[in-house]
RNA sequence: GGCGGCGUACCCAAGUGGCUAAGGGAGCAGUCUGCAAAACUGCGAUGCAGCGGUUCAAAUCCGCUCGCCGCCUCCA
């Protein structure tokens, strides 16, 4: 079965043919780096991580860019607010974004360009738009003449008539056209600056992507991702400059993520609504929040709330409860000789969803249908015997770690996941383990009201207690 | 106003023409347990916003209606 992508640009699904057999150049729009990235920003990475991990999976050598917007007037804005220097703004929040994607478990990019390393480049794609008549210059502003484009408006499905009048934007009455955008800005006092044919200034937004994904991974990309929300006027213009540039196509296949909202709304700073990755990480684990993006399709929206991001902790604890109990109570036949064929017939579900589009909610069913699986036999192993356990567990395994290696959760030692949430106990472990104890003494005399008043004790502390054949186990509340 | 999307059980969510409509959470009952917890088993949509149509067959295609959301302005 060929891998199937949705492409905005049609807008239908597709078989994935990358130009260059087994090569992929993808170039996804970073962020603008002026404050702190919330979960809005997570669903993106989060989205094309899983693009990327997926298609190295099946075989392909990526090409992975994601560019920094770090000359914009935000960025501007808030070092004026701030009162200091526009580029301590930019790089305190690109030290913030790259700790936050660390912690989210998302793989570094091949190349994390910024906008003001690559001014160069986008100079010479502006001159190429003069030169070639899509792009005049206005008193040091450099302007793209949109209605020299003739495919614009073929990717926002909008055309030029209807955004004439529509424009909502307050009109430079310099420039030839309402629509036209800036390819580059004249610098005005105090702000930063960069010497170019048309004099000193500072670059538009939209052309950074184009000079940037041309620069490190050609003039005509695969694959181009982004949020919704940037398909106009963002990359509508993007095409607009690539393709004006080099004449040749600029993107493949183009892919866009949902949002996540926030009580049906979006999450956005104008609303003030925002729910900051840090934050989400401070109550719940990384891979939790990665298991409540990814259960929704990439393109959909999903809606935010502690309850989701608790069930997918809730969901998320069974998996490495099952993983544990299948290593500690069966570490011989865990570890035993994988059932290829059996493998490969099991994970072919999960590559086919994925391969339909990355479809990761319908993926994720059937992990947790393999946990199902895996209990089901281990539960049943003294009264049905452990033929089938013996042949499943291994396999199970496998698929745990092939399915984790590209969806990013689900890939790590239950030792691991417990352990991290250790760190949030109010009670010390020595504390916990006196108590237990204690509590084991007493259930030793039959004194089950004390030994349930020590259970209470520890479970309003965040602690539950559970026994076990093998004694008294405890983890931490959810 | 223009363009686009969505509406599946108590909640989240997959499924977009054809086996018993995945999976997770919550609930109830049972097994296990001193009691719990966990795990397992069973129950739970005769039904996929509503109405009509196409078809041997529709949640899935078409039309209308209702409701929600997004883009058209910086935004992942």
């Amino acid at each position: 079965m060929p891998l199937l992508i949705y492409n905005s640009l049609t807008r239908q699904k597709q078989e994935f043919k990358p130009i260059k057999a087994g090569e992929v150049t993808m170039y996804v729009c970073g962020p603008t780096v002026y404050d702190l990235s919330h979960i809005g920003h997570a669903r993106s990475a989060v989205a094309f991580d899983v693009v990327y991990r997926y298609l190295k999976y099946k075989g392909f050598r990526v090409k992975y860019t994601r560019n920094y917007t770090d000359i914009d007037d935000k960025i501007i804005n808030r070092a004026n607010k701030d009162g200091v220097a526009w580029n301590e703004i930019s790089e305190r929040y690109i030290k913030a974004f790259d700790e936050d994607m660390a912690a989210l478990g998302v793989e570094l990019p091949n190349f994390r360009p910024k906008a003001t390393e690559t001014i160069q480049e986008m100079i010479g794609v502006i001159q190429a738009l003069i030169d070639k008549g899509f792009a005049y210059v206005l008193d040091g502003d450099v302007y793209y003449s949109v209605r020299k484009f003739n495919g614009y408006g073929k990717l926002s499905g909008k055309n030029i008539e209807e955004l004439e009048a529509g424009a909502r934007v307050e009109v430079d009455e310099r420039k030839e056209d309402p629509l036209d955008f800036a390819l580059w800005k004249k610098s005005k006092h105090g702000e930063p600056w960069w010497d170019s044919p048309w004099g000193r200034g500072r670059p538009g937004w939209h052309i950074e992507c184009s000079a940037m994904s041309q620069k490190f991974l050609g003039e005509t990309i695969d694959i181009h991702g982004g949020g919704k929300d940037l398909i106009f006027p963002h990359h509508e213009n993007e095409i607009a400059q690539s393709e004006g540039a080099t004449g040749k196509p600029f993107v493949r296949y183009w892919l866009h993520n949902g949002f996540v909202n926030i009580e049906k709304e979006k999450m956005s700073k104008s609303l003030g609504n925002i729910l900051a990755i840090r934050d989400a990480l401070n109550n719940y684990s990384f891979e939790a929040v990665r298991l409540f993006l990814i259960s929704s399709h990439y393109r959909s929206p999903i809606d935010y709330s502690p309850d989701a991001l608790r069930e997918a902790e809730v969901a998320l604890e069974r998996y490495y409860r099952t993983l544990e109990r299948m290593e500690k109570d069966w570490p011989d036949v865990v570890n035993a000789k994988v059932n290829e064929q059996r493998k490969k017939q099991r994970m072919q579900r999960i590559i086919n969803a994925m391969d339909d589009d990355f479809n990761t909610a319908y993926a994720a069913g059937f992990i947790f249908e393999e946990v199902n699986t895996a209990n089901r036999l281990m539960d049943s192993a003294k009264t049905l015997g452990t033929n089938e356990l013996e042949e499943a567990l291994p396999v199970i395994k496998a698929i745990f770690k092939e399915a984790g290696s590209f969806l990013g959760v689900f890939h790590r030692g239950p030792q691991e996941y417990f352990a991290e949430k250790k760190g949030n106990l109010k009670v010390s472990e020595e504390e916990i383990a006196r108590l237990v104890l204690e509590r084991s003494e007493a259930k030793k005399d039959k004194d089950f009201k004390k030994a349930d008043a020590i259970r209470k004790e520890l479970e309003e502390k965040g602690v539950l207690l559970e026994d076990t054949p093998k004694g008294t186990v405890w983890r931490m509340k959810i």
